[in-house]
DNA sequence: CAGTGCGCTAAACAAATGTTTAGTCTCTTG
DNA sequence: CAAGAGACTAAACATTTGTTTAGCGCACTG
């Protein structure tokens, strides 16, 4: 399982290092963790910019090509499946740290997550089992971004302390499921006015730069 | 306005570095903007810790006074009024860093907001405009840290560019408030197939570590 | 075999960091 | 006025950072 390139291997470790100190890791704290000097993952990678962008691409890469898709698209809906991917837990140190430190692979990958999760709302909604929305993009997007946030404020205040990932993203779903399911199926609200209210305002409105509201049917 | 103490001059100018640049803000950066050389903040808070925890304090105090009070109200529920905060935009910035840094303060003020939404959402709920829940607890906290979550999250990913907080947190309500607006009234599911199943689950298991979960009437 | 390239290290380097030191200026206080 | 205290600065210090340099050893190649 260790019989990787060097270079490899420190991007691995890099990855690691990154998933765990944020990306103010040192290059000697990954040279030690790979086993070598400073002086090479630089002579492999050119600089720490460049070992950065290099671990980027193998992040991204083993996402879009291992069925690791599936967790993209059960991440923006229920945290349940996530446990799975526990093998993939240094890759999901390093995603987290990705989005929180906002980059460009956080927007790349979000993008991703919010299309993939509007395809499949689609999909449900044509099946019946979801309701239909307004603005169905928006409505996709804020679903991950509240998912994906709330995961990240979870694991940020509540850091895996005993070094597993996997019973983290456990205990997040533990204290999570109830409360979605809930908001899933009942909402909150007891009454219309609010959403009404606001529908008829923005259809009244000029509607100021986008027009993304539309007061459907 | 600017006829402060030196010592606190240099804790606004260092609220504001830290908010734009994170923690790692130099602590040169920090005395040019306060227009004093970098041995004097030391000399006034003994060590860079020691001025982050002077922030804190002052951070913690200032929102403890004002009657930003409440902002954190209705930010565990809607965004609108956080715009009205303009003028606190240095501290809303330090506190986001803080949220996303994940020290003392941000446990702290999270667990302020999750008290406060309970509290709200419980007065809510006896008045009729919210629908009760089996774990009251754990909605507010999962609807504080969604809320919180999809905030930061947004704007991690879309800084603000022009400098100006305020733009940035109404462009944050304009995609946000119709998706939350039809979450809260509608839900999402067409069936409460999920939901019942799930609570069925939890009432009849052995229960694990917690005894949250009951499946009420 | 000579040589050339490459993986690799040890050491040095330059820049930036938090902090310390020594000293200056000013203001209060005896 | 003398003395001391404290605000304040300029400069140095030690450490850590990313990066460079010089060189070693081994493989492959003519």
């Amino acid at each position: 399982m260790e019989d990787l390139t060097t270079r490899a291997r420190i991007r691995d470790a890099a990855i690691a290092q990154f998933g765990v100190e944020g990306f103010s890791a040192s290059v000697r704290s990954i040279a030690t963790q790979a086993g070598v000097s400073p002086g090479l993952v630089i002579h492999h990678f050119g600089s720490k910019d460049g070992l950065r962008a290099a671990c980027d691409e193998h992040v991204l890469r083993v996402i879009r090509d291992d069925t690791t898709e599936a967790i993209c698209s059960s991440t923006a809906d229920l945290f349940d499946r996530l446990a799975v991917a526990e093998e993939h837990a240094p890759l999901l140190a390093y995603v987290a740290q990705t989005l929180l430190a906002g980059g460009t692979l956080a927007v790349t990958f979000l993008e991703h997550m919010v299309t993939t999760a509007e395809a499949y709302l689609e999909a449900a909604v044509a099946a019946g089992t979801i309701r239909p929305s307004n603005d169905p993009r928006a409505r996709a997007r804020y679903l991950v971004m509240a998912s994906v946030g709330a995961l990240l404020l979870h694991l940020r205040l509540n850091p895996p302390v005993d070094g597993s990932f996997g019973t983290a993203l456990r205990s997040v779903a533990d204290v999570t499921v109830l409360p979605v399911l809930e908001l899933y199926t009942e909402g909150l609200l007891t009454s219309r006015n609010m959403l009404d209210s606001y529908l008829m305002y923005v259809s009244d409105s000029p509607a100021g730069t986008d027009d993304h509201h539309r007061a459907g049917a």
